[in-house]
DNA sequence: ATAGGTTGTCGAAGCGCTTCGACAACACTT
DNA sequence: AAGTGTTGTCGAAGCGCTTCGACAACCTAT
C-alpha cells in the first residue's frame, strides 16, 4: 500500500506539500505540482479512507437510509437511490446503504461514529421516531417525504396534494362526475406514509371545489384484490366513469378487469395514474398520468445535502410539481344525456 | 464527541482496557468489564469509525456494486440490496452502495482507499472487465452472477442453466411440443449478461434431449413490444402451446394478449415465468414459475464474503437449485388427435 | 537599502483507535 | 520456599492523514 509519506519522497517534497497539492487548500508552484502529481500516477496512489476521515474529522460519505418493506413503490425506490448514489459521486461523496430495520439505531450509530457526514431518509412516516434525533444533532440531514411537522428540516418530494388535484382536475374537465380512487394497501395509509394521505387530501378538496364525486378504496396489489376493489366500487357507484389509480401493481390488473367487463379504455371510462413514467408507457394502455420524478428527487436530495455540508443551504421544504401527461386512457365522459 | 479516553477515565481504567472489553481480544474481569460497559453506556459512547479503521486497517464495510441501467429485474436488484443490506449488519458490516457508472475504477478506488474491506458485484457480464482487477488484489470478492472464466472468483447465482432444462421439462411433460421463449430485451443479451445465455443453453439442451422444438425471441418489456413478438412466433409455428417467459414485464401483455386472442390459459397454451414470487402470483393468472431467489443470493454472496474475511471460505461457485412452483397457467398440451 | 508583503514549503502535533510487550498479582507445583 | 504459569491491566508506539505556525525566499514600495 502506497502512503502519502512515499509519495512526497519519490517527489522530493514533504508529507505536507502533498497534501496541499491533494486539496488545494494553499497555493503550490505549478512546477511541484506537477512533479507531485507525475508521482502520484506512477506509484498508484490512492489516499487512505480511514486516515483522512480521522485527521479531516469526515468522511466524504453519505447515508442513505431506504425502507425495508418492499409493499410499494420498488422501482422508485431503487431510481432514487440510484440517483442518489450517482449524484453523490459528482460530489465526491459515497454513499452507504441502510436498511430501515435498524430504525432510530441506525441514525445514532452513523452520527455518533462518524461513519457518515450527513443521511437522506426514505420513506418518513408522519410521526417518523427519526426525526427527534435528527433535530437534536448537528449532521445535515434530508428527507424523501413529508413528515407532519417540518420545522427544522429539509424536504423533498413530489407535490402529491397537487398531484390529486391535478388528477381531478384533469377528469372533471372531460366531464367525469364519478371518481373512484384506487389507493395504497391499507397497511401504507396505516403506517401513515405521508404521501398517501396528502395525495387524498388534495383528490378530496379539489373533488369538493368542482362539484364532483369522490370515492376512496385502499387496494393491495395484484389481480384478487383489484377485482374484488373494483366489484366493490361499482356496486355502491356504478355510474363510475373516471379511475384515479396510485398502486403500480393494481394498474394492469384493473385495465384487464375493465377490458373483461366490456368496458372500454377511454371510451367508457378513464383512467389516471399515479406511477413512474415507465409504467404509464408500458401498460397495456398508454396511461394519461402523473409520474413520479424518482430521479429528480433524489439529485435534489443530494445536492440540497452537499449544500448544507458546504455552510450554504437552509433548512427548506421543495416539494415537486407535478406534471400531468395525456396518453390514452382518459377521454371525454360518456354523455350523460345518452 | 465522547473518545475511548474518556470514556477510560469514567470508567478509571487504561485506553488500552476499554478497547478490549471492547474487542474482546484479552480477558477482561468481569468487574472491570462491567463498569466500563456501563460508562460506555452512560456517556453514550460510539467508536470512531474513522479512527477504527486506521489503527486496524479495517473499515468494516462491504461494497455493492449495483448496475445502473434499470432495464431488467429492478426489484430483483432490489430485494438482492436490501437483503445484502440487513445480512451485512448481522455480521458487523455496513454496505456502500456503488453504481456500475465508475466501471473498473470504481473498484481500484474502494481497493486502493481501504474505503470497504471486500465488495459484491452484481450485473456481472462473461467477459467482465472488472474481473482481472479483482484477481489481482488480495481484497475478497464476490460475484453475483457468473462469469465465463470462474478461476479464482467466488460466484453465486440461480442455476439458470438447470431453470431452463426445469421449464422445458415441465411443459414437455404436460405433452406440450411446440415451445416459444420470450427472452430478456435484445440488449441484455449483446452485453452478454451470463444468466440469459445459460438460461437459454438449459431450455435448448434439454428440449433437444426430450425432442421438444424451441423458439427464442427476445423480447423488450411493454405490450408492444410482446404484440410484435407473439404476432411473429405465432406466425412461424402455429402450433406453439407453451412459452417460457423469461422478462418479468412481458409477462402481463402475453396474458392479456393471449387472452385477446381467445386462447385460454391453461386450457389452450400454457405459461411458465422464471421471475421474482411476487410476479408470479400477483399476475393476473397465477403462474407457474421458477422463482428468482434474490434473498437467498444476498444472503449467501454476504455469508461468504464475511467468510472469507475471517479467513475461512474458499473460491467456489456456489449455484442455487431452481425451484418450479406449479399455479395455475400451466396444464397438458391440447390433445395433438384433437 | 530597508521595512513590509506575498508566496511556497516544511516540521511537528495530533486526530481516536488498536495492539504489542511488559509486568504486577496471584495461583499452583515441587 | 522458590520456581513456573495464568490472568488482568497498563503504557507507549504507531496507523496515514490534515493543518497550523514558522520561515526562507522573493517581491514590491518607500
Amino acid at each position: 500500500m502506497v502512503t502519502l509519506a512515499e509519495v512526497a519522497q519519490h517527489a522530493g517534497v514533504s508529507a505536507s506539500t502533498v497534501s496541499y497539492v491533494l486539496s488545494g487548500k494553499r497555493s503550490i508552484s505549478v512546477t511541484t505540482r506537477l512533479r507531485v502529481e507525475q508521482s502520484i500516477r506512477e506509484l498508484g496512489y490512492h489516499p487512505n479512507a480511514g486516515a483522512r476521515a480521522l485527521a479531516s474529522n469526515k468522511s466524504n460519505i453519505i447515508a442513505l437510509m431506504i425502507p425495508l418493506r418492499t409493499d410499494m413503490y420498488v422501482p422508485v425506490m431503487m431510481e432514487i437511490a440510484i440517483a442518489v448514489a450517482t449524484t453523490a459521486r459528482t460530489h465526491g461523496y459515497d454513499v452507504l446503504l441502510l436498511t430501515g430495520e435498524e430504525g432510530p439505531d441506525a441514525v445514532r450509530r452513523v452520527t455518533g461514529s462518524g461513519l457518515a457526514d450527513a443521511m437522506i431518509l426514505m420513506d418518513v412516516e408522519l410521526d417518523d421516531e427519526r426525526l427527534p434525533l435528527l433535530r437534536g444533532t448537528d449532521q445535515p440531514s434530508v428527507l424523501i417525504g413529508l413528515p407532519a411537522d417540518t420545522s427544522e428540516l429539509t424536504c423533498v418530494d413530489l407535490d402529491f396534494k397537487a398531484t390529486g388535484a391535478l388528477c381531478v382536475e384533469h377528469l372533471a374537465m372531460l366531464g367525469h362526475r364519478d371518481i373512484a380512487v384506487i389507493g395504497e394497501a391499507p397497511a401504507v395509509y396505516e403506517r401513515h406514509t405521508g404521501f398517501a394521505e396528502r395525495t387524498l387530501d388534495g383528490l378530496r378538496s379539489r373533488a369538493q371545489e368542482l362539484g364532483v364525486r369522490l370515492l376512496h378504496r385502499p387496494c393491495e396489489g395484484g389481480y384478487d384484490a383489484m377485482a374484488l376493489t373494483l366489484a366493490r366500487i361499482l356496486d355502491e357507484r356504478p355510474g363510475t366513469t373516471g379511475f384515479v389509480v396510485q398502486n403500480e401493481s393494481a394498474v394492469e390488473p384493473l385495465l384487464a378487469l375493465l377490458r373483461g367487463q366490456g368496458r372500454a379504455v377511454p371510451e367508457d371510462v378513464s383512467v389516471v395514474a399515479i406511477c413512474p413514467e415507465q409504467v404509464a408507457v408500458q401498460a397495456s394502455v398508454r396511461l394519461t398520468s402523473v409520474a413520479i420524478p424518482a430521479q429528480e428527487m433524489g439529485r435534489h436530495a443530494v445536492d440540497h445535502l452537499v449544500a448544507k455540508l458546504d455552510g450554504r443551504g437552509k433548512d427548506e421544504v421543495v416539494l415537486i410539481a407535478p406534471e400531468l401527461t395525456v396518453r390514452s386512457s382518459t377521454g371525454p365522459a360518456p354523455s350523460a344525456a345518452s
